[in-house]
DNA sequence: AAGCTACCTTACGTTTACGTCAATCAAAAA
DNA sequence: TTTTTGATTGACGTAAACGTAAGGTAGCTT
């Protein structure tokens, strides 16, 4: 087994990030590349663990929050009591996940509404040139 | 005509914000009050932009970009390249909404996933008593 | 040995969206 | 009239999520 780790480097062009990000999500505990000397080196789980990251961030959870996900994420399935507390952070983020697409849908409706009207409203008066 | 304007603390009642982040909003131009001597008086048209703001924050944007929106809502109707350059806007952040909806959707089948496999594990040993 | 590259730590800077005093003022209540 | 209530304007503080120097090291290559 080759192991397969990675460099700071490697992974930051695979992820689109930074050193710094990648430094700071080990302080916080997010990540935890093992130590050859001073270096870090980055592990499959790490590479999996920063993808859940990375969605996270794109709706909006918190890193904290998306430790708890990561956490959520790795439970060790013989500690069922740590199971049945997770579960109930996960039903907390699935609501939450599920009410914020709907007002998204709600909010995508409404700028629809609004696009429309304003489309009709150019096409009643096309009097300057409007390249789409 | 009583032209039913609120107070600031009849606005923070309303709508669970506090004092500070109206005249916040105020300052970044996205609400406008008007003054009756020193005190705010928010009109009809402000609680609309405030609750315009509120879900436009749900969902991550930033006030920059709200106010973008908020803009948007209040087209000119007679000037018309305005119209075709906000419609600009609108189609970004329409295209945006969507992407984010999609990968929200994508999230939530995720954690269902995985929801659906703590059932199973707790389901399979019911060892311990967990209450709901 | 010198230089380069890629990595490291420490630590202060930045932006967003307010929170939190502090001092002041004006109208309503006691 | 004094007190309370609710409002005002500064102005500094804060948390999140990194950015950005500044300076140090370790391993190659030439």
């Amino acid at each position: 087994m080759t192991a397969m780790t990675f460099t700071i480097g490697e992974m930051c062009a695979e992820f689109g990030v930074t050193p710094r990000t990648l430094r700071f999500y080990e302080y916080k505990e997010l990540l935890a590349p093992i130590r050859e000397g001073q270096k870090r080196l980055f592990t499959q789980r790490d590479c999996a663990r920063l993808k859940l990251i990375l969605r996270g961030k794109r709706f909006g959870f918190t890193l904290d929050e998306i430790k708890d996900l990561l956490d959520l994420y790795e439970v060790d399935p013989t500690m069922l009591t740590q199971i049945a507390a997770t579960m109930e952070v996960a039903r907390r983020h699935h609501a939450e996940m599920i009410s914020r697409r709907d007002e998204l849908n709600a909010a995508i409706a409404d700028l629809e509404g609004y696009m429309a009207e304003g489309k009709r409203i150019l096409a009643a008066r096309p009097k300057t040139e409007a390249a789409a």
